[in-house]
DNA sequence: CTGGCGCATCAACGGAAATTGATGCCGGCT
DNA sequence: AGCCGGCATCAATTTCCGTTGATGCGCCAG
């Protein structure tokens, strides 16, 4: 039943990577870490909009923010990246290649 | 620039994770086959609800319909997850561990 | 051929999420 | 101390998506 749990997290994980601009954060924050401004300037986005995608993604525990002066630095948390992985080979190695013959619903 | 097409069926595959009933759909799926009175039954979903996800899924490349009879059945397409976990990796992978004392957008 | 079943499609509704602009907080500079 | 720049938060708006019920199509059984 902790697994619930878990089922949920990962589920919050896909629905932070269902956005556009998110992804393309994570793929900013592949190249090492980037302040807010950098990303605004790489994405085209308001401030305001690139910290509430932001937080999205940190509270998925897809990223992680480190204070440096008045700047705040953001990196992504290779962790999450591969218990997602995890999460997606585990249905693709469930899954039963060859149906054969199979009855239906009658 | 073929990348970008690429990208958008990543994308468009991630948005269709996005959704908690498509992913159950998916751990069914990876059981076997299934029709769709099936995941009507395992979901407790109605059936219009149920035809809607898997053409949202179908459209994306993850799942595949073969009819048989009056029957549609869906089965999961392995190489659509493989592809996900591949662009997950990718990401993952060109992540830069240490930062070091970084400038930042002075 | 006709009735019923499995499924897809459509229009309409409701709610959640993305976007925007304004405002507040915090830390550094002079 | 006062000002300014980087960032978070808030309220309001719009846009998008999940959900539902009704309808239509194709297929098998009688």
């Amino acid at each position: 039943m902790t697994n619930a749990i878990a089922a949920d997290l990962t589920l919050q994980r896909l629905k932070a990577l269902s956005d556009e601009k998110r992804v393309r954060i994570l793929t900013q924050l592949a190249g090492g870490e980037r302040c807010v401004c950098d990303l605004t300037d790489a994405l085209d986005a308001g401030q305001s909009l690139l910290s509430f995608h932001l937080k999205t993604l940190k509270d998925a525990g897809l990223v992680t923010d480190r204070r440096a002066g008045r700047w705040v630095h953001y990196s992504l948390k290779a962790g999450a990246l591969a218990d997602l992985e995890d999460f997606l080979r585990s249905i693709r190695e469930a899954s039963i290649p060859a149906p054969a013959g199979e009855a239906c619903c009658d």
